[in-house]
DNA sequence: AACTATTGATAACT
DNA sequence: TAGTTATCAATAGTT
């Protein structure tokens, strides 16, 4: 990506593969940590010159992440690997404080309080999210409602026909009519479930 | 460099964010090994998921690099051994993790994901919730839209009556009357407002 | 996953 | 080494 295309080799040039280097590395640098705040990634990055010049990146604390890349390649780690673990245990503790007092955060704001300092921008977006929330909510809740009253429609139903039945056999065997009150009331399903509300 | 510029900020849509992980990731991977080829630096470049899934790449062994690394940032590696504040930490770390989980999880049903398994009383609580921090944020950000407002208005009574200074000024020394499009015109503070949401 | 309009990175040049 | 510009490469949003 410039004025010519350039051949995957080393650059013969010294000078020009040094100034390459400054700028690709510069690149990779900026890269390494748009990836790691767009996407909440753990990034890391080191980057030794051909002169032996030193760079690095990292998103989190570098130990941690090289453990980490230890334990994933399968690595025991060094024999001082116990002593540094202390130090990635600090880090890892430190790392969920930090997401808890985060998500804690995000909590309070979306039940409105502790939003003074939010920008008109945070606002409209949290708005929008407690939008779709309040829309998904109620969408499940009116399904559930739904199934509901199926449920209660239903055992409607079973007790009619069970009433039928025995209302047939009271006729057939002519026997002399109870008390109507012990009669079994037909049930109203939505009132039923209104007054639950 | 692509349809729209981004922010530097975490991708809010966890979709978009994971295509978008995808792609930069092998962008910055590809980026890391066409370095290590042009300049013939060491580069070593270790990349965790959100999600935990792990890619790397390194020039040469990831080991050397990160020993190169070490001796570069001048850690010697401590050998103090504390087992029994490991088991502690080990406990508060799970403890950290229990927070974290809850909390997320109160979270995603704030924005009605994850919401299959609550029952009605819970979706009602949520729901009044939810109305209460909208409720909340709407008239945060009509307070601050009022106080944009204010602001505007202030500026445009400062034009106003410096354009009445400068006409007053034209009319005592009979200037010719100017061109009159340089005249400043006069600003509709809620229109200005409006095309910016 | 593929496409393409755009932005971003950078090779060559100054 | 730093700045500019023409070009190529990466990728954000879309299908």
């Amino acid at each position: 990506m410039g004025r010519g295309k350039v051949e995957l080799k080393r650059i013969e040039n010294s000078a020009s593969r040094q100034v390459t280097f400054s700028k690709r590395r510069n690149g990779l640098l900026k890269k390494a940590f748009e990836l790691s705040i767009l996407c909440e990634a753990e990034v890391s990055l080191i980057i030794f010159s051909p002169t032996g010049k030193f760079y690095q990146f990292s998103s989190h604390d570098m130990e941690r992440s090289v453990a980490r890349y230890r334990s994933e390649v399968g690595l025991p780690g060094t024999n001082d690997q116990r002593s540094r673990s202390m130090e990635f245990w600090r880090c890892e503790i430190e790392e969920l404080r930090r997401t808890i007092n985060k998500t804690e955060a995000q909590l309070r704001h979306f039940t409105g309080e502790d939003i003074a300092k939010l920008g008109l921008k945070e606002l409209k977006q949290l708005e929008r999210q407690l939008k779709t929330g309040v829309e998904r909510i109620r969408s499940k809740k009116k399904r559930a409602i739904s199934e509901h009253i199926k449920l209660l429609k239903s055992e409607q139903r079973a007790l009619q026909e069970e009433n039928a039945r025995l209302q047939k056999r009271v006729k057939l065997h002519e026997l002399p009519d109870d008390n109507v009150s012990s009669r079994i009331p037909e049930p109203n399903a939505c009132n039923a479930f209104h007054q639950q509300r």
